[in-house]
DNA sequence: AGTATATTGGAATATTCTGCCAAGGACTGC
DNA sequence: GCAGTCCTTGGCAGAATATTCCAATATACT
């Protein structure tokens, strides 16, 4: 994790398709030595995936929904049943584990109001454990970034 | 948008460095075709770029915060400074405008407690007309994904 | 049915990927 | 200061891939 390994990571942060010449032109390297460290940091598990970014609307998922969630019990059962049942929901796009009164906070999306209605009557209260739900309607995107800072 | 779109918005979020001629077998197309529906994805702004998946950890940034953020006015001059101003701090990732008590959420990462401290004393209370700020700890990360459910 | 439009598949060309090898640079022990 | 070792680099070549063009097919509309 060298100076030109962040560079190669930052320059893939804004365009994963930059292909490995442009890529090694733009850290000022030769392709093959580039390509050997983008294999590196794939390997390593620095670099997890690339991905398509998607615009929500085109796609028919609009809104975007926050919802913070308690557990009744927090023994390892119920939790791993839990995170399992997460994890297989398609409309939950971010679960996090957090601290404070909330214990996890999901970022969902839905193509309407009433899908979202239909998400938390279906899915959400298919899950046993679940104490509390809180909805938190997101009204817009204000910045939605995938280039993590420079370090220092 | 027909089925054959979505099948490549899928298989491009899943995996943004697919092959043309991968993704053409994957969705049943020859390579020409396919190729041309993905610059017409592009250019109508479904797909709306390509990014490599990174490991905060491995970058540096092992701590997600989430930021509940209240300005003291809403009048347009406030709110475009504040917009403005989160756009331009790397450390913010993302920001939605919300419903409810608070009127944004942000999703920041710092390298460690003392560095959000620093982001929080140093850039958010640099902005002008912020009324309140909720720091909500991630402990962890359960589920983070980019592909949108199927439609329908 | 018949026309017009949009979409497809295949071939040819240009670009890119990727493995191999020799050369250069940095670090060690002496 | 010097030789040996290790790591990284750059260039080359064969293979794979992207990309453009054109004829042919499928689809939609009248």
């Amino acid at each position: 994790m060298d100076r030109k390994d962040h560079q190669i990571v930052r320059a893939l942060m804004h365009d994963g398709r930059l292909s490995n010449q442009d890529l090694a032109a733009a850290v000022n390297l030769s392709p093959s030595p580039c390509l050997r460290r983008v294999r590196l940091l794939e390997e390593r598990g620095v670099i997890t995936g690339y991905a398509a970014l998607v615009d929500q609307k085109a796609m028919g998922y609009p809104i975007t929904v926050f919802v913070g969630i308690r557990l009744s019990k927090h023994d390892q059962a119920t939790v791993q049943a839990f995170e399992r049942a997460i994890g297989a929901i398609d409309d939950i796009l971010d679960c996090f584990l957090m601290t404070g009164d909330i214990d996890y906070l999901l970022r969902v999306v839905a193509p309407d109001l009433d899908g979202y209605e239909r998400f938390v009557r279906e899915r959400l209260h298919a899950i046993d454990g679940i104490a509390s739900i809180d909805t938190s309607l997101a009204y817009g995107v204000v910045k939605q970034s995938r280039v993590l800072p420079l370090p220092g």
